[in-house]
DNA sequence: TTGGGCTTGCAACTCAGTTGCATAGGCATT
DNA sequence: AATGCCTATGCAACTGAGTTGCAAGCCCAA
């Protein structure tokens, strides 16, 4: 990460254009802040609770927890990120659906309490077509396993 | 409900002696709290917020809020009521499984935040038998259904 | 009757998130 | 340059849901 944008073509997509475009794109006007919490959420494999976001945006600037909440609201509410259950008081936060972020479950450890993601092919099939049964509207569906995670599972007697 | 144990036969069975039979059948000892208590979750259709469960409970008997908590904690402890998420801080409680109530899903309206219980029907086939993919051991599955409640569509614009 | 083990209550606390203001920067208009 | 406005950020104090620590009160057994 914190590629060059101007550098020379590597593996991986300038990440940070990207996170820029991305909020332009959603019509979210960026700021150094907007961007790392966006940065923070898009460059981990699993999501992550407010209090580690910002302690990853904090080892790069300064951040005020209101000013993190308040943009965290705006890209959940922009759809740019997703706001995640796992069991305990802390929700988590994860990047919404995109071409390359396609709709998946999660996996919580009820002992550690770690959130991870599954593939999408884990979400049992047909879950998409679930019907508008009686008279209520339904927009989403939200799958989460349960259990012990394998770092627990290693770790535990 | 509150109908007499020794009274004639009603198309309902004797929910009094029902909780409190639950309870010793899970090895707990009844006390009229907790039985005021899983009798309020057991009574509703839809499951409840401990705000919720507090006042029916209140309605009949008085009840610290502490209490409360740990009466819940140990029904869910005891797998005799099941802690829910909807999606905001509360947790929601509902009957736990048994023959009565088999796993369903729930749907949750991100208007007004009442939860109510889908039919199990509506549990995609196959998630049960989702695989223990990878290392990790999965003991539940969770789905919720998220959108506008027939009541609040009816209301609102 | 002494002691231990439950259940319940009260007060004070925690934790994650929120609200109400104040400040500071940017841009447009005068 | 001065004025006004609009947005982003910060600080302090608050909120709501649940928790902890400790003190009764009660029951049963030794």
């Amino acid at each position: 990460m914190q590629l060059s944008c101007i550098g020379i073509m590597v593996a991986r997509m300038c990440e940070r254009c990207n996170y820029a475009e991305m909020l332009e794109g959603h019509g979210v006007d960026t700021t150094p802040l907007r961007e790392a919490v966006l940065r923070s959420v898009g460059d981990e494999s699993r999501p992550l609770a407010a209090a580690e976001i910002m302690a990853a945006v904090r080892s790069r600037m300064s951040i005020n927890k209101v000013t993190l909440y308040r943009i965290l609201d705006l890209l959940v509410d922009k759809g740019l990120v997703k706001r995640l259950l796992a069991g305990d008081r802390a929700f988590r936060y994860g990047m919404g659906e995109t071409r390359h972020h396609p709709d998946h479950p999660h996996f919580v450890c009820s002992r550690c309490r770690v959130m991870e993601c599954l593939g999408p092919d884990l979400l049992p099939v047909g879950i998409k077509k679930f019907q508008t049964k009686g008279k209520r509207i339904i927009k989403h569906v939200d799958v989460r396993f349960e259990g012990i995670c394998e770092r627990c599972l290693k770790a535990g007697t």
